[in-house]
DNA sequence: TGTTTACTCCCCCGAAAAGGGGATTGGAGA
DNA sequence: TCTCCAATCCCCTTTTCGGGGGAGTAAACA
């Protein structure tokens, strides 16, 4: 089960392999400063770089890395669709999530979908190199805050599909009948869901499910 | 005029002066990056890196940079604080805002505190450096959509600072009532807020109003 | 100077939301 | 199997919202 199990695919010294980085965000800015950074370990080496989901999906199929650093926010397929189409095929893959938001729900989904670290962008260097080590050696790693997160949105009892199809539908200023007339069932039962929605979001109205739920990532705005 | 009147303070050549550049920003990946590809260009040097608002202004005072990358978004203090302190001192100060979110708010209040350019992160490189260099030579810089969003945010008639603070409470859920007694106002008045804040956002309901502002980052969630 | 604009307050009224209760179905898991 | 829970639907009441109108003050701007 180990992850050098198909031989890395690093051009050079094949007695001395190196951990092969699949780069994936749609920043270039970004992307030049991880591939600068890597550059610096001798025991790295970046074997691709991918400006959106597909192209990382490709260049991980042809590449065949040993860690794979990805932004969840791109275009084509985001990440959580990236992180399923490769599990998919390999679920030994080593995925560490590197993203700028510490949105419950997106931590919640990419952990879900099986990424072995999530990162957020501002982690010093040395924290970086190091997961990518850690996670490359079998590792899990996530930061305190978000692990904590992580157990607290576990705790809060999750929000259903169904509610969150109804929270997009409050932040489009919708009424409880209009709702019921897009999903195709009555007002009441849309009074039902928001309910049980203010319930778990711990809030009193729909304005601030609204803000808490952009806030937890569960609908984007 | 010339933003070159005080001698740039790089330390060689001083025949083939280089554009000096401060880079403040509080990801370290992304600092990293614009080294890098700073690096690249022989016109072009960095004179120093910060990782918040404070060491930002700090830094000019010493360096005198020719022209700041900025982010909006960093701890201790803000870009548009940033800008607004560095342009007290030298109005003539290059800065360009390099930013994540496009919410039309921030556009707004870095381009008043007198950002000449305004960049978005998944700039690629070229547009990036030409950026600097014309920003350098005393030009503006603005990307069209996004000068697009600037002139409909002109249009559209500015949200007014009370209203804002109505739109924070209603995004906590407050009624009208309840907002009032926080801003010491009758809850009639408050309905009035409510009612041209609708108009100005072209909204109408509270969720909508939230979703509407936490968008064009009138308010943080 | 006059005009605009932000902020404050008031009226009315119908529709919707908030908060409480209960009930049924069907599926997932103990 | 029995229990739990999501999802659906219904009842009730009180409060808030949303839309309509008008109006006064002070400050800023032309």
């Amino acid at each position: 089960m180990s992850a050098a199990k198909k031989t890395p695919k690093v051009k050079d010294t094949p007695k001395n392999p190196r951990i092969g980085i699949l780069i994936a965000d749609d920043h270039s800015v970004l992307r030049q400063g991880l591939v600068s950074l890597i550059g610096f370990e001798a025991d790295m080496i970046v074997v691709g770089e991918a400006s959106n989901g597909r192209e990382a999906v490709d260049l991980w199929r042809q590449q065949r890395p040993d860690v794979i650093l990805l932004d969840l926010r791109m275009p084509e397929l985001d990440g959580v669709g990236v992180i399923k189409q490769i599990r998919a095929d390999d679920e030994n893959t080593r995925i560490i999530v590197l993203t700028t938001f510490d949105g419950d729900e997106d931590i919640y989904r990419a952990i879900q979908a099986g990424a072995k670290g999530y990162l957020l962008k501002d982690v010093p260097r040395e924290a970086l190199i190091d997961s990518i080590r850690r996670v490359y050696a079998g590792e899990t790693c996530l930061p305190v805050h978000l692990a904590n997160k992580l157990a607290e949105r576990i705790r809060g009892g999750s929000v259903s599909e169904r509610e969150i199809d109804v929270l997009k539908l409050m932040a489009q200023g919708k009424s409880n009948k209009e709702i019921g007339s897009v999903l195709f069932v009555s007002a009441g039962t849309i009074k039902s869901h928001v309910k049980s929605i203010f319930a778990k979001l711990n809030v009193n109205s729909r304005a601030e499910a609204v803000a808490n739920a952009a806030h937890r990532a569960l609908i984007q705005l």
